[in-house]
DNA sequence: TATGAATGAGTTTTCATTCAT
DNA sequence: GATGAATGAAAACTCATTCAT
């Protein structure tokens, strides 16, 4: 969805990029309600009508912002989870994924178009699709480790996938509404609890089909 | 803040009624972006000022009506999950509630409201104080069904609490922007999947508290 | 102009009076453009509906206001001014005057609706008329103190008068403007430092006729 | 605050200029209470909106409009000012510039904005400063013309300065009250009684120092 | 006398969007 | 590519005022 921009890199692409850019630091600092074309505009340096020409309008500037800061984590994440060989690991993974997330306002930029999607059902559709390669993503890794195993079948991929997104929302939602931030820890510190019981108990009987462990 | 308009039924309370209701439904139906004074004065057949006159401003009143839809929740549902006495039997009380939620489209309100939150940092304070009640909710039922046991060691209620919550918002979130709700579904049913062996298999040494399947 | 509320005493007719206090209150505090009909009710603990009931309007409740305060001061302002026989304690009395209108917030009453009145041409004549009493109490006492020496010749009253007047509203103006009141006390501080001189010089030689200078 | 417009003269630059004229002729016509930015932008052909656009906000635009006349007067005034050498000159020109403020409108226009500044505190320091310039104004005329007479000890330039200001305003406010100008001119002509016996007595013996009376 | 509800007009303000240049 | 001006729609909100009770 991201269009390749780099090719034909004419004098001022700059602009287009300025705006991508202040468009993902508006929308984090201020809110969908206060990234308005003039807001973001201000921000780049740049002239209000340059986002209607460029991409059409607000709401496309902020896709075009989203999938500029998905690409980047894709890339980064994808680097954090393939070295996961565990459950536990991944576990580890997820959870510094999400404060890498959190750290670097991906997740805040996600979750306002997320909110914003809600509240304008126009906007519902361009989200829920690109919410569809992080499932895939999940749903990846979730097979690579854990497929197979007697954990695996209790948990399939994919209903797994969604159930991480979800929670992943439903956290971002939380960190958002509570300025501080201990019922967020708190939930993440459950997730690591649980799973070395997870992977203890459902793991303990190898005996049956191509378990990882019974290595 | 729902005063208890029942014994002093003036000519028109019924305004004050009806616009309660009509901001629930125009919520529900065109988002928060789309619940103007206007939009829900127009949809209870009142002039837009008295959304000022009576609430003092639309969120105020969007605000009345989820605190009038929450009291009936709170009222059902307690009802449902007092007769929860297993964890199975308390998923399976989540699940009629979320599912409960969902058809009377509580769900679909309180989700845009959390949504115009993050989208509106005025609302947050608002918003997230009116969850601290469902927390305790969750933390009430959870010590009831589950405290003493081991899972209530491993899984201290405030905690799950929090973690229900969390992942109850990010299944609205998903069932909103999701037409189809397959996701959600296969969402609840990893629950329903998951509750038997947690039960199964941090409840096996009964040895030691008042187990409540030592029964 | 104060119409004669003793006679009536109607149960509540201390509604009246707490609308009319409340009226110069909010006036003083607030200025005209914040004294609404609501903000005085508040003020008075009335409902707004009572300013139409008793005074026909907005308007007309702050002219009552003013017309009380109006009487308090005349009553007040009356028995300083007659005790001054010279042109020194004449200059002297209208300080005392002014100091004390600013202190108990007559003035800021009065200007502020002075201000209404340039600002919405229907209240002009009103306020226009209010002043007529004014003019008549300065140019008695002018008249009474000076009259008949070659100074009263050189200013007679009625222009006095006027002159005053208008003097006392641009203080009054300037001591609104300028939160400090350095200024409005340099202006009045002049009145002290001319007074004698004019007094030594115009009234010098009192058998003597035409001129004062000895021309 | 008034940019030089003369040279980029876009298409539309006039509409900038038609709404700061026409804010001043609604100001004076319709007083502050009736200058909306509809009634400007109606009277200048133009789209309310854009009384927001290129000045933020209709008192910004009342200002521009007060500043555009400012600057004119000055200019006018100064020349007028510079040609008095004489107390009685300078008393003449005063009134010659309140003669052309008031046949002009300024007076009107300014006056409008003084009121409105009592009425609304928010506008007091914009206009408060916006007095000083005329201040040093007199003091200059004064200082120029009356320093280091008797008369000028006895009546330092920025008392003086201070005190003309009041006057102005004051009689612009009676002049704006009273339809007929009869009040208003009995004042000026008080003046103009009054400045050779001032001049007459306090600049008779130049050579003489401290007192002009021989004390 | 007093009240609460209701109304309609009006205000400021902001926005997305378009267009001529 | 970029700009500044312009537009029309819509929003939140306030107010004076009226009316039934």
């Amino acid at each position: 969805m991201a269009r390749d921009t780099a090719r034909t890199q004419r004098p001022s692409e700059g602009t287009r990029d300025r705006l991508i850019d202040a468009a993902g630091t508006v929308l984090r600092e201020e809110g969908y309600a206060g990234a308005s074309a003039r807001a973001i505009a201000t921000s780049a340096g740049a002239n209000p009508a340059l986002v209607f020409y460029h991409f059409g309008g607000v709401d496309q500037l902020l896709l075009a912002a989203l999938d500029r800061s998905s690409a980047r984590r894709m890339e980064l994440h994808q680097a954090t989870a393939a070295q996961a060989t565990t459950l536990e690991e991944l576990v580890e993974a997820a959870t510094t994924i999400y404060r890498t997330d959190l750290e670097h306002g991906y997740l805040a930029q996600f979750c306002e178009l997320v909110a914003a999607a809600v509240t304008k059902p126009a906007l519902r559709a361009e989200i829920s699709s690109r919410s569809e390669p992080w499932i895939a993503f999940i749903e990846h890794h979730w097979e690579r480790v854990v497929g197979g195993s007697p954990l695996g079948r209790l948990l399939p991929a994919r209903e797994v996938a969604f159930a991480a997104v979800t929670y992943y929302l439903g956290v971002n939602l939380f960190s958002v509404l509570d300025e501080d931030s201990s019922r967020t820890d708190a939930v993440l510190d459950l997730a690591h609890r649980v799973a070395p019981r997870a992977k203890l108990l459902t793991m303990r009987f190898p005996g049956s089909g191509p378990s990882p462990e019974g290595r």
